[in-house]
DNA sequence: CCTAACATTCAAAACGTTTTGAACGCAAGG
DNA sequence: CCTTGCGTTCAAAACGTTTTGAATGTTAGG
């Protein structure tokens, strides 16, 4: 095959795979997303095994994952026994499937500890000295900020699963700061 | 002190150091910042190696790396020879400088790649064969998509850098949909 | 049922990251 | 200058994650 394919290629798997460890997936995952991303037919586990000289057993458990984030999807191939994969190409698909399944999870637990420790603090007023109180008061104001921050961060989030089936860029740029 | 306080310490110092895992960060550092965001006063390096119990020299290095990501400060106390710090309390803050120094750099070369990628398929054109060439649109068709997203990801991010002071939370959520 | 062709599991090894503490460097006060 | 009190560094140890391949399941065809 040409030089600039295999090159191209190359680099996107391996940019993919660094996205994937920054995103805290392992790389393995995002080499075998993008390997499947870029073939225009169906990979087997051998194949991918293969192609990113990596035990079977990795590209089985790794395939596995893959699935479960919702970026590749199983594919049947008449006559073959075969499983054979794809990448699902749709990217904002794949984002809000992430989100879906590990941010929004993340968010939601930070606030309900949050929650929990505002309503501790506040039912624990009467049993403080002055001296408590006045830390106590502090610890309100910073988890309150935290509050604040991560109940932004699931709106922000709830908006992309909701709604962007494809968001319009420029909107974006048209949200308005108090 | 308190039962209540103390319970409340603990379980947001280990919620932030479990955050900071989840972003990517270690979670030592999540610990050392949510010790400091609950304190009203600046601590030391010893203060804080004592009350997270590890070393000294955990303490030093992520202290360094907390200065380096905009989250922690250090500050002069009259008098002493010992450096105290204190965390970067607005989130808003903490969280611009955090994408600053890296999900905008990692989302800037993901972005580099991608246009070279495609100039390189580009003037590989002649040198195909029709084959080839069925296969380099198909590469194009996929990069194109990813390129896309990034260029979201990026706008997005800018508009965070650029103007959140604090942002309108209601704003967010009347994001048009194309 | 048996066999062949696959996929999956899992314990051990390889590899990577974090933590520690002793050694070192540096600056301030005597 | 010397000492003391601190911060920093770094090699080694502890710990955690990923990879491997042999053993074990599973399924379909004969």
């Amino acid at each position: 095959m040409h030089e600039t394919l295999i090159g191209v290629n190359e680099s996107t798997v391996a940019g993919i795979g660094r996205l994937a460890r920054f995103f805290g997936f392992n790389d393995v995952m995002g080499r075998l997303y993008g390997t499947l991303l870029l073939n225009p037919e169906p990979l087997s586990l051998d194949d991918l095994a293969d192609q990113l000289q990596i035990s079977k057993g990795s590209v089985s458990m790794n395939m596995r994952d893959l699935e479960r984030w919702g970026m590749a999807k199983e594919v049947w191939m008449r006559g073959e026994r075969k499983k054979y994969y794809q990448a699902e190409s749709d990217m904002w698909q794949v984002i809000r499937s992430v989100i879906n399944s590990r941010e929004r999870r993340e968010v939601q637990m930070a606030l309900q500890v949050l929650g929990e420790s505002i309503t501790k603090l506040q039912s624990a007023q009467a049993e403080l000295t002055p001296e408590e109180r006045e830390l106590a008061a502090y610890y309100l104001e910073r988890i309150a900020d935290l509050q604040g921050f991560f109940q932004f961060a699931q709106m922000a989030l709830e908006t992309v699963l909701g709604k962007a089936d494809s968001i319009d860029f420029e909107a974006v740029t048209k949200i308005e700061i108090g």
